[in-house]
DNA sequence: GGTCATGTTGCAGCCACTATAACGTTGCAG
DNA sequence: CTGCAACGTTATAGTGGCTGCAACATGACC
């Protein structure tokens, strides 16, 4: 956050999909390798953390994972956190979907409609393999079963919130300084997405995250006055 | 967090106020000099910070400006975040309150009232000097200016979150592995309270932190439908 | 005044993270 | 295919947050 912040790849291209020459369509092969190491050090600290707990992994733990040098390691993500809760590349996205959203919906249902696609596009199920081979749900569960990682989450997801506040602030014309009102749908929107998040891969991927984030959303809109808006909700969509 | 949490005194006794003999009352000497350091750590944590940048002071620094070893820093908060976000020993008394809320309230009366409450209990006006000598304004007003704090405060936060979620829980008789709404009210909850409490601290105070944050509560409750829920209310209430 | 509990300090050490400067690879032009 | 330039990797050394431990000092209580 503080540096120049050239960090290199990123997880967003080159599928690798089970094609196993795919390897030379326009990608050269140092974008390859990068691609790679990326990978491996994100799935090294993954599995590291799942076995032995965040606090247990050093990052020269994963680096050795990956056989890289630990110096390295910081060449790909700024901290530790960051190789185990990634996404950072999403930011640009979010902004752009959120302005992109038809204008006649209100900045609420713009917010809810790109978090839920977002998230229903990432979550697929459990095993599938699309695009980000360490996936959502692997790193949903990690963060559930650490109690560091549950806080750092939390931190880590205030650049969501940042994003879609300036966003929806955009969208509305507001401003910032004096309009609290894209600060708090964010904050209150990434609660959401965070909570369902964290309940969908607590249950072990049994309803769809969207579902869950969806419901989520409902609860929000009808002001969370009761207890049931949001179960009631579930168990309409898991029928 | 991972330690065993021995962290000495507490800032919640002695007032210490403007009689300057009520130096016997039922306080040692000892426990006098504990809450003094603590309270000039704290202070010239957020007096450094002010000046120079949260990145810019360290430990070290903190601790030579109230006089004690850097050791000695540690044996008072756990982190350099603590000693600027500080309010630790809040979550007993949140937990406890919203606990002992009229049981005809629903969940979300309880938490807004008791959030509201609070705060306003610790933000009087920004030069009161009531319980804690290091106020909520300063430390907004610090959060406010930093970057890095703005993140570290949501991080903060967690905390209450789930001691609020676990207090709801426990209240409603609701199941916290298979329920998420205690969750995802307290979270919505605490969203609430860190955006109002930054707007009010940009606002140079100008609305009691009380009215701001019943705003954001206000606006929550009616779903976050309108751009104008916040902003109106807070109009009608400055009136 | 003696003694026990408690708070303070220095020291040694771990780990996240950074700056810098070699060093090895890759890509590309001739 | 050769050599150069761009780029990625690495070792080294250092800063700063934070902890465990073992003296040491100070206040409490008899």
């Amino acid at each position: 956050m503080t540096g120049l912040s050239e960090h290199l790849p990123s997880d967003a291209a080159a599928p690798t999909t089970s094609g196993q020459d795919a390897t030379q369509h326009d990608t050269t092969r140092r974008d390859r390798k990068k691609l790679a190491t990326r990978q491996a050090l994100r799935c090294a600290a993954l599995d590291l953390v799942a076995s032995r707990g965040y606090a247990h992994v050093t990052v020269e733990d994963i680096a050795e994972a990956a056989d890289v040098s630990p110096r390295t390691f910081f060449n790909y993500f700024p901290s530790k956190e960051a190789a185990v809760l990634g996404d950072d590349e999403l930011l640009g996205e979010l902004r752009a979907e959120i302005l992109g959203r038809p204008s006649q919906e209100t900045p609420f249902q713009a917010v809810e409609h790109v978090v839920c696609s977002h998230i229903a596009a990432r979550s697929r199920h459990p095993d599938s393999t699309w695009r980000d081979p360490v996936e959502l749900y692997r790193r949903m569960r990690a963060v559930q079963d650490d109690p560091y990682l549950r806080v750092a989450l939390v931190a880590h997801m205030a650049a969501f919130e940042r994003v879609v506040a300036d966003a929806v602030a955009e969208r509305t014309g507001a401003d910032t300084a004096s309009d609290p009102y894209p600060a708090l749908l964010a904050s209150a929107a990434m609660a959401v997405a965070r909570v369902a998040l964290l309940y969908w891969a607590r249950g072990g991927g049994a309803t769809a995250a969207e579902d869950v984030v969806r419901a989520g959303f409902h609860a929000l809109s009808s002001g969370l006055a009761d207890s049931s808006s949001m179960t009631e909700t579930l168990a309409k969509g898991a029928r």
